[in-house]
DNA sequence: GTCTATACATAGATAGAC
DNA sequence: GTCTATCTATGTATAGAC
């Protein structure tokens, strides 16, 4: 798989997810033509996490979101009734796109070995290719409603659970070595999520994605392939 | 080294800083009788970290804090000229605390396989005994203003060559075998940042400090110590 | 469906009493 | 040194015109 060819499933996605929030969310979006719904959406997620990028959800004022969206402040709110349902439709959008990818991408692999890279190799083309969306998630995830929080939080464990799936699986099968599954699991979480919290540290020192990635496989497989 | 031992030399860094910061900031703190400065920028700072371990900083308002704080909000800006300024306070604070007890316990270390043994555990017992402080700044900094967010990258860029040095004099004794010195230390910081900012995480599975640490250590001598 | 104008709330900062 | 009262700015949300 290549990083190039990757990005087109992401770009296809977004736009399928658009449409399902629509769905999941016709009470509170008060314009009715679907078309312009789908395409006023992306102007408003992008828009928005193009701002929250460089400054947070609560210091983005509606003024701000209108100007960059190019919708009026008014009309803004007839796509969502508060500022803080939208802050909710971002988070949903982006759980089921990365969720989707994810779990598509995995299924083709084969043995534990493999699953684990290509698992290790998909999260990191997908918080390159979404990292706008990464970033905002996760640093926003704590002004999230009690409500909203749980839901952040049970799709971070989710994300831990498939690594510890593959590594469970790979020890029955005798090609991996691990006394301790979930703490391997969380430590590659942190080295996946070190691509898209620290970026600015790994654009300035020219670190390719692929390389970083080839990277964080090599040092979770001296820890946990059998030494011969 | 152990943890409770290592928590009184932390808090007693706090008093000492509190005096630096007042040397520091004269011209802003407009109380003069330094007992009383010293006590109320602790209490002003507890209770600061105290509330923006529940929200963002922005979404503390200055009544938030004269409520959490005991002084009132007249009284608050006779020890910062405005909020931001508070926000700078507190990260000079933690990375001067951070900083010194890092580089003293490092020094008494020997050879390269134990400093990094060390740096690892300090490291890691440092954001246990500050976490609130190490989750702020983390989470704040990108919040501050253009040459404060440049201090804050050059203070994690300095931590980070700390282990760079390490692994480069520990590559140079054939303790260490390493391609690429700069990912790993990389990849390091980025398990030591889990510790505190997964932490519920950690603590809902009653993963403890040093299990935690010594995991770590783990992970990474097992790719770093050579093969036998 | 989208805009402009505006009501209403909240937060930061200051002035002057104690 | 600290407090209370208050000014001013900014931001969310809505109402009604187009």
């Amino acid at each position: 798989m290549i990083y190039s060819e990757f990005k087109k499933i992401v770009n296809i996605s977004k736009e399928d997810i658009s449409g399902q929030i629509l769905e999941q969310n016709r009470d509170s979006i008060k314009v009715k033509k679907e078309k312009k719904v789908i395409e006023n959406l992306i102007k408003i997620f992008d828009a928005t996490l193009g701002i929250c990028s460089r400054k947070s959800f609560q210091a983005m004022s509606i003024r701000d979101l209108a100007a960059h969206s190019g919708l009026s402040r008014g009309a803004l709110y007839s796509y969502f009734t508060n500022k803080e349902e939208l802050l909710n439709l971002i988070q949903m959008q982006g759980r089921q796109i990365a969720n989707r990818v994810l779990t598509e991408q995995i299924s083709c692999a084969g043995g534990a070995a493999e699953k684990l890279r290509i698992a290790i190799k998909t999260h990191i083309y997908l918080s390159e290719a979404m990292h706008n969306w990464f970033y905002f998630t996760y640093i926003e995830a704590r002004n999230l409603s009690k409500p909203e929080q749980k839901k952040a939080i049970e799709s971070e464990l989710q994300t831990e659970a498939i690594f510890v799936d593959i590594i469970t699986t790979g020890v029955k099968e005798k090609v991996f070595v691990s006394d301790n599954v979930i703490l391997t699991a969380s430590v590659i979480k942190a080295m996946l999520q070190d691509w898209y919290l620290k970026r600015w540290k790994y654009t300035q020192r020219k670190v390719s994605v692929d390389e970083y990635a080839d990277f964080v496989i090599k040092v979770t497989e001296a820890s946990l392939l059998r030494k011969k």
